[in-house]
RNA sequence: GGGAGCAUAGCUCAGCCGGUUCAGAGCAUCUGCCUUACAAGCAGAGGGUCACAGGUUCGAAUCCUGUUGCUCCCA
C-alpha cells in the first residue's frame, strides 16, 4: 500500500464525505414501517452565524441521530430557522440607516421588501455553517418560521385561541424598549446592578407655610408623572398628613397623601412618591386607589405634553437637568450613592421603561397546569433533573403572556379595528369583513399595526414544521409527533421548552417530546460568557478547518456534562485532535501487517481476543447504559478509554507481530471487525473519520456507509476474564516499573521466576502475554527465592528479576519496609473494625466476609514481605 | 427581598439506596524514553482532612442541622 501519512488531515476527508452523504440523500427521513426518532432544531435566528453554543448544542443533536439512525430507527432531524423579529428588524434598521433610509420613511410593505431581501441574502448561512460540522439535518425538510405554511398556523392558532377566550385585549403594565420602541418580554429584560443616586426631595405640604415631606428616589425625571404620596398606616411620623395634599415641585399640582402597607418604612423616609404611569409597584398602588395616571414620557422615551416640563428631551438629560433645577429651589435634601438593578433589554440594551401600553395578552394559568404536571410526573424527563425545580417554580408564578410587539417583522396580528373603536378577529380582512355590521364598508377595516411574539411562532415548531396545525392529521405529523429528544438550554426553558409543552397538549392532545437534555453556556476559561464585545469568542469555523470537525465536537464533547457549563479552553479541541490521530494510527498499524493466510493461530492472539472480546463488551454496554441516562459526555470518555487503552495500548500490542513478521489471517480478520464495531460505536461523535477509515479497512460497496449500519450489540460477558486479566497487567505494570528503575532497556530481555505463596492458585492462561509484552526470554515456577534478583510481591506472590549488576540492597529494603509499614497500618485499620462487636453484629454478612478476606490477605503479604526483609539482612 | 443549585487532585468533573468499584477519571504537572502505528506518542510517578463546624450511625464524601463562599433564576 501507499504511504499514509502519520498524521491525521481532515480537511482532505470532511467535505468529501459530507458531499457524498448529501448527494446520496442519507440524512433524508420519510415515514415508514420503523420506529421513528424526530429531533426539532431549535431553530437559530435566521441571519445569525455560528457561535460556540451554536457548536456545542448541534454537535449533540447530530450525535443523538446519528446514534438513533444506527440503532436502526427512522432517523429525522429537522432543521429550520427562527425570523427573530426584533433582532432581524433591529439589524434591517440599522442596515438601511447606513444606507440613508429612516424606517419612518417608509411604507410597512416597503419595509418588508427590504426585510425579506435581507433574510433572502443573509439568511440560512448559519444553517450552511452547521453543515461543516457535520449535522445530518434532513435538509429537504428546512423550515423558517415565516414560510407561508407556518405563518398561517400561528394566525390559525391566535384566531382558535381568541375564539377559546385565551387571548385578550388588554391595558397592561408592560416592559417597553424605547429604542426599538416595542413591548419586550419579561425574560427578555436584563436586569443589571448599576452606581446611581438616591435622590432625597422634599414635596411641599399645601396651605402650609412651612411644613415638608421627604421622600427618597432614584428618578426625579418621573417627578412630573406623580399622582400621589404613600406612607405607611402606622408610621407616626406622618399620621398629621391625613387628609391634606401635597404640592409637586416645580409644577405645584396638588395631590393626595394614600396609606398602604406596601411602603417599606426603613427605605429612605419612609414616604413614597407614586407615580403609577412609570412603576409597576406604583401602578398597582394607582390602581388600588384609583389614582390618575400621567403619563409623562413619549414612546422613545422623551418627555411628553403631559409632562409640561423639559417636553421632548430624553428621560436621562431630564434627570440631570431636574435635579439641578431641583436644588436651585430648594427641594433636593440630599443625595446619595446607591447601587440598585435596572431592567436593560436584551436585544437594543437599552434601559427598560415600565410604561401603560394596549397590549394583546394570552392567559397562561389553565395552560400552565398539565404543562408543569407533565414534567412533574415525569412524562417528560429533564435532563438533568434538577431543572425539574425551577420549571415548577415558573409555572407555578406563571403570568399572562404579553403576545404583541409593536414590530412588522412577525406574523401580522389578525384583528381589524372598525371607525367606531371595536375590531373582529379573522384569518382576513374579507373574512373580518363578514362579521362586521353592514354600516360599514371593507376599507373602514384596518388591521392591527402590531405583529406577534417571535416566541408565539417558535411555541407551535414541533407541529408547524410538519404542517400539524393546518393539517392535523397529515401522514407526517402522526409519524414523527411526539418527537423524541429536545436540546436546549436551560434560559429558555420557559419562553420555549414550557410552552411548546402546552401547544403540544392544546393542539396535539400530546407532548411534544419525551426527554429534554440541557446544554450548559460556553465560557471562556475564566468562565466568563462567550462575547463579542469582549473578544473571548474563537471563530467556530477556524476551529474547524483548522482542526477538523471531529476534532472540535469530541473537544467541546469531553467537557460538557449535561446542565454544565462548559469552560472552553484550546487544550480540548487539541485532545480531539490527538484522538483523531491516535485512531487514524491505529489504522495505519493495522494496515501495516502482511497477513499469512497459511499461519497458524498463536496461543497469544488466542487469549489476547478471547480477553478483548470480553472488554469490548463490558465497555460496551457501560457506553449504552451511560447513553440511556443522557450523560453524553461519560459515554465519549467510556468510548475514548475503550480506544485508546483497551484497543490501542493493549490490544494491538498484544497481537502484533513481531517487527516484518506476518500475523496469522484469522486474528487479523478478526481486529478488523473490531476495529469496525469500535468505529460504529465513535461514528456519532465523530463522523468524518470514522466514515473515512471505515472505508479504507475494507471493500464497501458503491451505497454503503458507515451511518447506515448498525451499532453493535453488547453480548454478555465474563467478569472472571477481566479480573484475571487485570491481574496480569499488575504484574506486566510491575515489570515495567522494574525495568524502569534498573535501567533496563526494553530491547534487553530477562527472566522471570515467580513463587507462589499462601496456596494461590497458578494460572497461567496470560504467561506468554506476559513473556511477549515484556520481552522476557524465560518464565518459571519456583518453590524456594531465587538470589541475585531484583524481586517484587503482588498480592502474596513473589516475582523474581535475574540482575547482571548488584541488588542496591539498602534500596530494596527501603522500598520493601515501606510497604510493609503501609500493609501493617492497613492489617491494624482491618482488625480495629473486626474487633468491634457492633461491627460485626450489625454490618452485612458480605461486609464482614470482605473484611476477613482482607485480614488473611494482608497477613500473607506481611509473611512474604518479612520473609523477603530478613533475606536481605 | 423570594426561590433553586453547587462546594471532591492545579483544572473540568464522576462518585446512586451510608460499608472493596471508595477516595476515582480525563486534562495538566514531573521523570525516563526519537522502542520499526502514533513525540499530536510510549512507559512510569506524584497530587485531595471530599468548604467549615456540629449531629445521626458499629461505620459518613454520601444522611440531618448550622456557618461560610460561589452560581443561576425570579422580583
Amino acid at each position: 500500500m501507499t504511504e499514509i501519512n502519520s498524521k491525521y488531515d481532515p480537511s482532505n476527508v470532511e467535505d468529501k464525505w459530507y458531499a457524498w452523504w448529501m448527494e446520496k440523500g442519507f440524512f433524508h427521513s420519510e415515514p415508514d414501517n420503523r420506529e421513528p426518532y424526530c429531533i426539532v432544531i431549535p431553530p437559530p435566528n435566521v441571519t445569525g452565524v455560528l457561535h460556540m453554543g451554536h457548536m456545542l448544542n448541534n454537535s449533540i443533536q447530530d450525535i443523538f441521530v446519528r446514534r438513533a439512525r444506527m440503532l436502526g430507527k427512522n432517523a429525522c432531524w429537522v432543521p429550520g430557522t427562527d425570523h427573530a423579529s426584533i433582532a432581524t428588524e433591529a439589524k434591517v434598521v440599522t442596515k438601511l440607516k447606513e444606507q440613508g433610509i429612516d424606517k419612518s420613511a417608509l411604507t410597512r410593505e416597503e419595509f418588508l421588501g427590504h426585510a425579506w431581501e435581507w433574510k433572502t441574502k443573509h439568511g440560512g448561512i448559519i444553517l450552511d455553517q452547521l453543515k461543516k460540522l457535520g449535522a445530518s439535518c434532513d435538509w429537504e425538510r428546512t423550515c423558517f418560521t415565516m414560510d407561508d405554511s407556518l405563518y398561517e398556523s400561528v394566525i390559525d392558532v391566535f384566531i382558535d385561541l381568541y375564539k377559546k377566550g385565551l387571548i385578550y385585549r388588554g391595558v397592561r403594565m408592560v416592559n417597553w424598549d424605547p429604542k426599538a420602541l416595542t413591548a419586550v418580554s419579561d425574560e427578555e429584560v436584563i436586569y443589571k446592578e448599576v452606581n446611581s443616586k438616591l435622590y432625597y426631595v422634599r414635596y411641599k405640604v399645601e396651605g402650609e407655610t412651612e411644613e415638608w415631606i421627604t421622600i427618597a428616589t432614584t428618578r426625579p425625571e418621573t417627578i412630573l408623572g406623580d399622582t400621589a404620596i404613600c406612607v405607611h398606616p402606622e408610621d407616626e411620623r406622618y399620621q398629621s398628613l391625613r387628609g391634606k395634599k401635597i404640592l409637586v415641585p416645580l409644577l405645584n399640582r396638588a395631590i393626595p397623601v394614600i396609606f398602604d402597607e406596601y411602603v417599606d418604612r426603613e427605605f429612605g423616609t419612609g414616604a413614597l412618591k407614586v407615580t403609577p404611569a412609570h412603576d409597576i409597584n406604583d401602578y398597582n398602588l394607582g390602581l388600588k386607589h384609583k389614582l390618575e395616571v400621567i403619563d409623562t414620557f413619549n414612546p422613545n422615551g422623551t418627555m411628553s405634553e403631559a409632562a409640561q416640563l423639559f417636553i421632548g428631551e430624553d428621560r436621562f438629560v431630564v434627570r440631570r437637568k431636574i435635579s439641578e433645577e431641583l436644588k436651585n429651589c430648594g427641594h433636593i435634601v440630599k443625595i446619595e450613592e446607591y447601587t440598585n438593578k435596572i431592567g436593560y433589554s436584551e436585544r437594543t440594551d437599552e434601559v427598560i421603561e415600565p410604561r401603560i401600553s394596549v397590549q394583546w395578552f394570552m392567559k397562561m394559568k389553565d395552560m400552565a397546569k398539565p404543562a408543569l404536571d407533565l414534567v412533574e410526573n415525569d412524562t417528560i424527563l429533564f435532563h438533568p433533573a434538577k431543572y425539574k425545580n425551577m420549571y415548577r417554580h415558573w409555572m407555578a408564578n406563571v403570568t399572562d403572556w404579553c403576545i404583541s410587539r409593536q414590530l412588522w417583522w412577525g406574523q401580522r396580528i389578525p384583528a381589524y379595528y372598525l371607525p367606531d373603536g371595536e375590531f373582529v378577529v379573522a384569518k382576513s380582512k374579507e373574512e373580518a369583513f363578514k362579521q362586521v355590521s353592514s354600516k360599514f364598508s371593507i376599507d373602514d377595516l384596518k388591521q392591527d399595526e402590531d405583529v406577534l411574539d417571535t416566541w408565539f411562532s417558535s411555541w407551535l415548531w414541533p407541529i408547524s414544521v410538519f404542517d400539524g396545525i393546518r393539517n392535523p392529521g397529515n401522514r407526517d405529523i402522526n409519524y414523527y409527533y411526539p418527537t423524541n429528544d429536545l436540546i436546549t438550554a436551560p434560559e429558555i426553558i420557559f419562553f420555549w421548552v414550557a410552552r411548546m409543552i402546552m401547544a403540544g397538549m392544546e393542539y396535539r392532545k400530546e407532548i411534544p417530546f419525551r426527554n429534554v437534555y440541557f446544554t450548559g453556556i460556553v465560557r471562556d476559561k475564566l468562565g466568563r460568557k462567550m462575547s463579542k464585545s469582549l473578544g473571548n469568542s474563537p471563530e467556530p469555523l477556524d476551529l474547524i478547518s483548522k482542526n477538523g470537525a471531529d476534532a472540535v465536537r469530541v473537544g467541546m464533547l469531553l467537557c460538557s456534562p449535561a446542565g454544565n457549563d462548559l469552560l472552553y479552553d484550546d487544550a480540548l479541541i487539541e485532545q480531539g485532535r490527538n484522538f483523531c490521530n491516535k485512531i487514524w494510527n491505529a489504522m495505519r498499524l493495522i494496515k501495516g501487517w502482511p497477513v499469512d493466510p497459511n499461519l497458524a493461530q498463536s496461543e497469544v492472539n488466542k487469549v489476547s481476543l478471547t480477553w478483548f472480546d470480553t472488554a469490548f463488551n463490558a465497555a460496551l454496554s457501560n457506553i449504552y447504559s451511560l447513553y440511556d441516562d443522557y450523560r453524553l459526555s461519560e459515554a465519549l470518555m467510556a468510548t475514548y478509554k475503550l480506544v485508546w487503552d483497551d484497543f490501542c495500548s493493549w490490544f494491538l500490542e498484544m497481537v502484533k507481530p513481531a517487527y516484518q513478521q506476518p500475523i496469522d489471517n484469522y486474528t487479523y480478520n478478526l481486529v478488523i471487525g473490531y476495529f469496525e464495531k469500535i468505529l460504529q460505536v465513535l461514528h456519532p461523535f465523530m463522523p468524518f473519520i470514522t466514515e473515512e477509515i471505515w472505508h479504507i479497512i475494507g471493500e464497501r460497496k458503491e451505497e454503503e456507509s458507515i451511518m447506515l449500519t448498525r451499532q453493535p450489540e453488547p453480548t454478555v460477558f465474563n467478569q472472571k476474564i477481566i479480573e484475571k486479566f487485570s491481574y496480569a497487567c499488575d504484574v506486566i505494570m510491575a515489570i515495567r516499573n522494574a525495568r524502569k528503575e534498573k535501567n533496563i532497556p526494553q530491547k534487553e530481555s530477562i527472566k522471570l521466576f515467580i513463587r507462589k505463596n499462601n496456596n494461590e492458585t497458578t494460572d497461567r492462561t496470560y504467561d506468554e502475554l506476559i513473556m511477549k509484552l515484556c520481552n522476557i526470554s524465560e518464565l518459571g515456577y519456583v518453590e524456594k527465592k531465587v538470589d541475585g534478583c531484583l524481586s517484587f510481591v503482588i498480592g502474596s506472590t513473589e516475582f523474581f528479576i535475574p540482575l547482571t549488576e548488584i541488588l542496591d540492597v539498602a534500596e530494596e529494603l527501603k522500598k520493601l519496609e515501606e510497604e510493609l509499614a503501609y500493609t501493617t497500618g492497613f492489617l491494624g485499620k482491618v482488625l480495629q473494625k473486626l474487633s468491634n462487636e457492633s461491627f460485626v453484629k450489625n454490618a452485612p454478612a458480605n461486609v464482614v466476609d470482605s473484611e476477613r478476606k482482607k485480614l488473611n490477605d494482608a497477613e500473607a503479604r506481611i509473611r512474604v514481605l518479612g520473609e523477603q526483609i530478613s533475606r536481605l539482612l
